[in-house]
DNA sequence: CACTTTTTTAGAATCATTATAAACTACGAA
DNA sequence: TTCGTAGTTTATAATGATTCTAAAAAAGTG
């Protein structure tokens, strides 16, 4: 199984909880965007069984540490996350409160002219707040 | 005094409260950032007293709906915002947790290609992300 | 000075996230 | 296979930022 893959690279043990959270992240060629609660609905909808919220934190923090999954940096209650961990960027569409994605294709080149002294760039990321 | 422009604007009364506020807030050339919690204590060394957070949180909403502060997109457990409201950007030194100002001019233009249909760009900004 | 409306305040409520500790499970060694 | 240890799951408690509340205080109005 790939999955396994992943967990064991990313610190944890296959296991039945584990695997079921992958199930519903990584079996889709579509990415998506997703809060902890949003996912574990999905998950008590798909394998029909209730998860300990913990263990969905556990894992999913353990993904994102790892790159499988990324953080979207926005202000809002929850957090959002991203199974495309490709390089690429998002609006916000702040009346509908959803994220879309903005490939970097469809952003110029960003070209950061400041440098930091002792510091490296490990991210640059664009969000694009969209109204009415 | 140029602060009760800057209340009345936002909708609120000018109360020795929120003028204390500005006071911290505004009396600077230099821009700053700030969590509430960095604001209360600045306040309550400079005007030496206690104030509620409540209103602190009031106070800040309030300016931030109207555009005299901004809230900057960043994944951190307490919300961050700006005095600087002009358009700019920022680094974000994941080691310190730290937040740098980004100037517009420091970063090439920044070109949206892609459309999204009925909506408007109501803002574009970049989070830099930095490592050792 | 009354009177109404807004504001401040301390504390309670809420909600996402993290910590805890006991029961359970994976997995390697014997 | 069985056992033992270390890792995992779980329900629940704890935490911490933010929001709500209701009573006291202050501001605005005539």
């Amino acid at each position: 199984m790939k999955y396994i893959e992943k967990l064991r690279n990313s610190g944890l043990r296959p296991t039945k909880q584990r695997l079921q959270i992958c199930e519903v992240l990584f079996n889709t060629d579509k990415t998506f965007h997703f809060t902890i609660n949003e996912l574990e609905q999905k998950i008590k909808k798909q394998a029909n069984n209730k998860m300990s919220l913990a263990t969905v934190y556990n894992t999913v923090h353990a993904f994102e540490k790892k790159g499988y999954l990324k953080q979207i940096p926005i202000n809002s209650s929850e957090t959002y996350f991203d199974t495309n961990v490709t390089d690429h960027h998002h609006f916000y569409d702040l009346k509908e409160e959803k994220l879309i994605d903005l490939e970097n294709s469809d952003v110029g080149p960003i070209n950061i002219l400041k440098k930091i002294n002792g510091k490296k760039i490990k991210s640059v990321e664009v969000l694009v707040k969209l109204e009415d």
